[in-house]
DNA sequence: TGCAAAACTTCAATGGATGAAAACAATTAG
DNA sequence: CTAATTGTTTTCATCCATTGAAGTTTTGCA
């Protein structure tokens, strides 16, 4: 059976909340909007907002859920003879990819989208946090996925590229900087990691 | 001069109010318990509590700027001869040290407030946005350190550590584990971010 | 058509956070 | 020692995110 109204217009509702936030937190600001405003401009009470988000900050994680499957299934898809490095690289890549061009948002709406939880202190803690989960799932799926090796070493692993990637691109984080600058920064961090620390001398 | 009455008042308030806090947390968990109860525990209105201290989660994190300094000075006090991996590791140790057994806790208290962090979300995610500036500031200071060692390379190498170790050790929490447990998974997790994760095949 | 389930609204309350002004206490100058 | 000054705390008022409960509206289905 195809989706039945019930279910397009919730998906319709949620669309309505996510871009009406989004379009206001980029017009005043995270903090200068409020809720009411938002269940404003997508036309329901403030109380059904709750019913489509757990809180004002998870409107902007709206796509997290799907960000976490796709790495998922790349590292399920792994090729018998790709390694731990192989696929780990290949799901930061894609999710990079993911990060600045996704779905409806244009690129340059998916940049406005990360510069505003780079900026938002509640959000960047947000953002910390998902990502720390998001890690941790990993973790345990590459353990399944190379069952040889033991789980602080898939958790190593994981943390430890992500890690370097994640500080390596905050840290030389300019204004004028270009997305390709970014990108070279990232993958010179990703070698570090994959090559280890030893190698800095 | 000495400090004066004032100054040392200040501190007592300060004291009354963390003690008061984590007592509180603990007894009756993080989300039951009320800025009021704490004020009154610590014999002051509810609106002292914000001069000092920005949030109901920073009284848990009270003592971070000590354990920055404390990281800062180890790093500048790295010897001529020692190697960016020993200089980051030694950190790395100083700081679980500290933070099983700090200052007037009791080493079970301290215990006890990690647990309480690592089960309240709001304390997780500030203590995700805690650990990512210092991380910031250490890769700086590595930076410094060590000026020939790029700045990217710097943050590569200090998220690589600690997310490492931050990943490796958390995805083999377990109930009933001992400190030494997470210490043996802490050194693995370090081991494999300083060979690398080619390593790991 | 008419009922049951799902989704939404309204209403009320809680509690964290913040600004402003008044009340107090510690310092310091005279 | 007293008065002016400065720093700290309290009181008061307000905002807003979040949540529970109860009642209404909508949609799906028999």
């Amino acid at each position: 059976m195809v989706e039945g109204l019930r279910e397009r217009k919730k998906q319709r509702t949620r669309q309505a909340l996510i871009e009406a936030a989004l379009r206001l937190f980029q017009e005043k600001g995270f903090e200068e909007t409020t809720l009411a405003e938002i269940a404003e401009q997508a036309d329901v009470s403030t109380r059904t907002f709750f019913s489509y988000f757990a809180s004002k900050e998870d409107v902007v994680f709206y796509d997290t859920a799907a960000r976490l499957e796709l790495a998922l299934r790349v590292m399920e898809g792994r090729r018998p003879d790709e390694t731990v490095t192989g696929v780990l690289m290949r799901i930061v890549e894609e999710s990079f990819e993911q990060a600045v061009s996704y779905q409806d948002l244009t690129s340059e709406d998916a940049v406005l989208r990360v510069r505003l939880i780079l900026t938002e202190p509640a959000l960047q803690a947000r953002a910390l946090l998902l990502l720390f989960d998001t890690q941790l799932k990993l973790a345990e799926a590459l353990h399944e996925a190379f069952p040889e090796l033991a789980l602080v070493d898939a958790a190593a692993a994981v943390g430890g590229l992500i890690g370097a990637v994640k500080l390596g691109v905050m840290a030389t984080l300019e204004e004028e900087q270009s997305l390709g600058d970014v990108l070279a920064n990232a993958r010179r961090a990703a070698e570090v990691a994959i090559s280890g620390l030893h190698t800095l001398g």
